[in-house]
DNA sequence: TAAATTTGTCTATTGATATAGACAATTATA
DNA sequence: TATAATTGTCTATATCAATAGACAAATTTA
């Protein structure tokens, strides 16, 4: 066998600093298992040895992590994993928020932050199949479950066929009984580009993360049975707390 | 209205350096067309203004992007945009590395970096519905297009029924090639899993990297047409070069 | 109870990060 | 050919990040 594994291993003089990168080495580790739930970390002294820096680095992980609410130091005792698994969104050809978290959560819903009606951007103009700079109504929504943000999301509509819809949307919570009340009993997502990039200082605020986090961005077009566009979407999701599980489309 | 949109606003303290950040609104706003290709950006006491820091932070912003072949400055009259656009690399029903970068790309290939035989890890053996510990075969390897690397991938395969698959890949450069001699003419990708990361040292290493960038990862199983799982595989994409286009599964 | 383990706090030092200002070098423009 | 605009280099200073060591405080274990 040639090749090595990817071992521990960071990078120094990276622009990341090292506490930073070890919290997200400690959040990868709780995620896929190797540090159990309830259970305790390593000491802190292991953990230095296992990353190869100072303890009071990773004690700055740590302290990163508390404050996420990852994590629970107690003096003496040791530090203890609380974090809930990240949740699995599914992206298929009926994407909807609320079903695609049932089982994994006990309650979700979505939050319209805000709403306006705006000339449509050269993107969202060919999402939606219309000529630039038609009207279209902008909602900006927040997608909760368990009362912790796991998304944040901007979707748009024609404004002439989808009139009221941020009423309907603040009153009902639900884009799937907004559209409805515009006759659309059903709808399919038509394409999904997925990337992924540091949280600004937006997404920092309206997802509850702390600085230097990762979102998953999708930007999707959703079509009625017969192909015709009635949203399209950008979407943030915390990486730290959401992975996207991709289905049948 | 209310809510505001996303500023052109930084975080401190936050464990990624300013520097850092800027240069990943840099790419964001290449990304998005905000600025053009081939022309040149804002120069450099405009950006520091544009996002509040220093004009020498700004500097170190651009050299990380002029050292990553996305800029070139010249003395005198200015920082010019090079960076080709992100590559759109398709997933769906059927996933293949060549046939997705056609059109994008005038020449791509897959580089088979190592190869082993081990025990099926616990989530190898789930993925390939084989018993744990069972014997597997890995392959590692390294997509590049137009020079670029573009993926890095660990594949496993089930060792008795595919045992000198790693000899056919080193010889045809095809996953898809190499499983025709074992008498498997078509493919389809039964499940992926997505989710995103800092580049670790050797993601950095193999994917000719900057310290700091972020890396989509892709977990996913590949069946014959009748359901039987023959592959496994983990894959992880630099962000700042691809982005995934979730198609029909 | 005593010893061992583990987290918490403090001081000190070094290097990287960020700001500030001045001026040189190169190129485009009036 | 000046002048302006722009990138490149240098010095200096303050703060953050990381290492190092010592010891306190709390808890568990022998």
């Amino acid at each position: 066998m040639v090749g090595r594994l990817a071992a521990d291993s960071i990078e120094r003089r990276s622009g990341v600093s090292l506490w930073r990168q070890i919290a997200d080495k400690i959040l990868h580790a709780i995620a896929i298992g190797d540090f159990a739930e309830n259970a305790p970390l390593p000491p802190e002294v292991a953990l230095a040895e296992r990353y190869g820096v100072n303890r009071h680095t990773v004690r700055s992980a740590i302290a990163a992590l508390v404050q996420e609410g990852v994590l629970r130091a107690e003096q003496g005792r040791g530090t203890f994993v609380l974090s809930r698994k990240r949740l699995s969104y599914p992206i298929g050809a009926r994407t909807r928020f609320s079903t695609g978290l049932q089982g994994q959560t006990t309650e979700r819903h979505i939050v319209l932050l805000a709403s306006s009606v705006e000339p449509a951007s050269q993107r969202v103009a060919e999402g939606l199949g219309l000529a630039r700079g038609a009207e279209v109504i902008r909602l900006e929504t927040r997608g909760e479950a368990d009362g912790r943000p796991v998304s944040r999301a901007a979707g748009w509509f024609d404004a002439r066929r989808f009139a009221g819809i941020d009423a309907a949307m603040a009153e009902t919570g639900s884009i799937t009984a907004s559209l409805a009340r515009f006759g659309i009993d059903d709808y399919l997502r038509q394409s999904t580009v997925l990337s992924a990039r540091h949280a600004d200082a937006a997404d920092l605020a309206d997802l509850d993360l702390q600085p230097g986090a990762i979102v998953l961005v999708t930007v999707a077009v959703n079509v009625t049975p017969d192909g015709q566009p009635i949203q399209f979407s950008e979407s943030r999701f915390p990486a730290e707390r959401v992975e996207l599980k991709l289905s049948a489309l």
